[in-house]
DNA sequence: TAGATTGTTAATCGATTAACAATC
DNA sequence: TAGATTGTTAATCGATTAACAATC
């Protein structure tokens, strides 16, 4: 089948319609209309069921939304059905903390290995995944069928990890190095730059000031 | 001054031509026009000087623009001349990964404080900044003019604890939680979710195989 | 001065919202 | 059937890109 192209403004926004849906879930509610989950949401119900539609014919006139299958379609849409294989590389503060966030792997992410270059962190393990030097990463990315690594290690060292990455088969980056990195095309990257996370928090918190220090 | 509404996709593209301007400052590039930054950026050159003449005319026709100079209007922009004063809310792994992550000091975001349920973890310091109780929380916002709360707590206590929070005087909230955060609109709310950003990222690796398991 | 490059207006493109016929 | 609500087309809005006169 030709794919049709989804904008990146959808998918962004499909993964917060998921959370609103596994909520009602949870709260036992059945069904939905897109007008009631606008309110709940604070976006528009043309803009939901616009969304939606680019995916399938979700809902039923005169019904709205089953929440249940909404949530299981949503979930296969953003490959929630399946499992992935991850690594994290680089086991500082921000790479332990995502090996110890347990919740990934209730949504399919599953943990492979962690790596780095500190022999000191060798053998340690955390939630039972050992830490492996990364003189053991090209082996161990091909013959574990990883898909995903997240990238938590400095930024000079960023570019290069990632390319041996995606030559060892690996196709996705989630990367948290404060650098872009300029991958082949079929590679995904997604960029968590915290730092200008908070930079547009202090550009919001400030506003004001910048022009009115001009005057 | 009547302040210009800037949106906030300009707002969004800001901290990344920070981070390349300070780049070529390290490497001793004096001026750069907005077509060879567009080069490196992957961005259109038109979409450089349109996002900068929101904020002034910071270059100067037939020469482009003076890097240093440049990187110093945009850092003030975002506030980077200014330094806030910043409280982590939840000690667990995220949050200690924050703590630990000195960089944020090196753009004048002053921790100042961590607190947390646990009293196992009383004390404690992280980076000689003690770990307190929530109990001393809305005394000390109020007492060291806290500005910015990072919220690295689950969400079934986040949006509790962001009240609390904003009505002791915090502007602003990184918000780590799973959940939306409804405060007042003059309060800023920046939302870190980790896990939709993973979703994404499975979405795109993902993207041919729905559509094609429908055939 | 001639060449380069900005600042800015105009044109295009894409995303959001509104409207409503289709239909459960 | 009547009422509700979707799916989808059309209208609007906003953001991006192109073009070029202004000017260093």
């Amino acid at each position: 089948m030709t794919e049709r192209q989804i904008s990146q403004a959808v998918i962004r926004r499909l993964p917060r319609y998921y959370r609103y849906l596994g909520e009602l879930l949870e709260n036992g509610v059945e069904r939905i209309s897109s007008n009631d989950l606008s309110k709940k949401m604070k976006v528009t119900a043309s803009q939901i069921r616009q969304d939606l539609n680019n995916f399938g014919g979700f809902g039923q006139q005169g019904y709205g939304y089953n929440v249940k299958y909404l949530y299981t379609e949503i979930g296969k849409i953003l490959g929630l059905d399946k499992t992935h294989n991850i690594v994290i590389i680089g086991a500082g503060n921000l790479g332990q903390a995502l090996a110890n966030y347990a919740a990934f792997e209730r949504s399919g992410f599953l943990l492979k290995g962690i790596f780095d270059i500190n022999p000191t962190l060798k053998g340690m393990t955390i939630r039972d995944v050992p830490i492996r030097m990364m003189e053991e990463l090209p082996e161990f990315v091909q013959n574990n069928d990883i898909e995903i690594a997240a990238l938590t290690i400095p930024k000079t060292k960023a570019v290069e990890v990632a390319e041996l990455l995606v030559d060892n088969g690996v196709r996705a980056i989630w990367n948290f190095a404060h650098t872009d990195l300029n991958l082949p095309k079929n590679v995904i990257v997604e960029n968590v730059h915290l730092s200008e996370s908070l930079m547009r928090l202090s550009y919001n918190v400030n506003r004001y000031n910048y022009f009115n220090a001009k005057e």
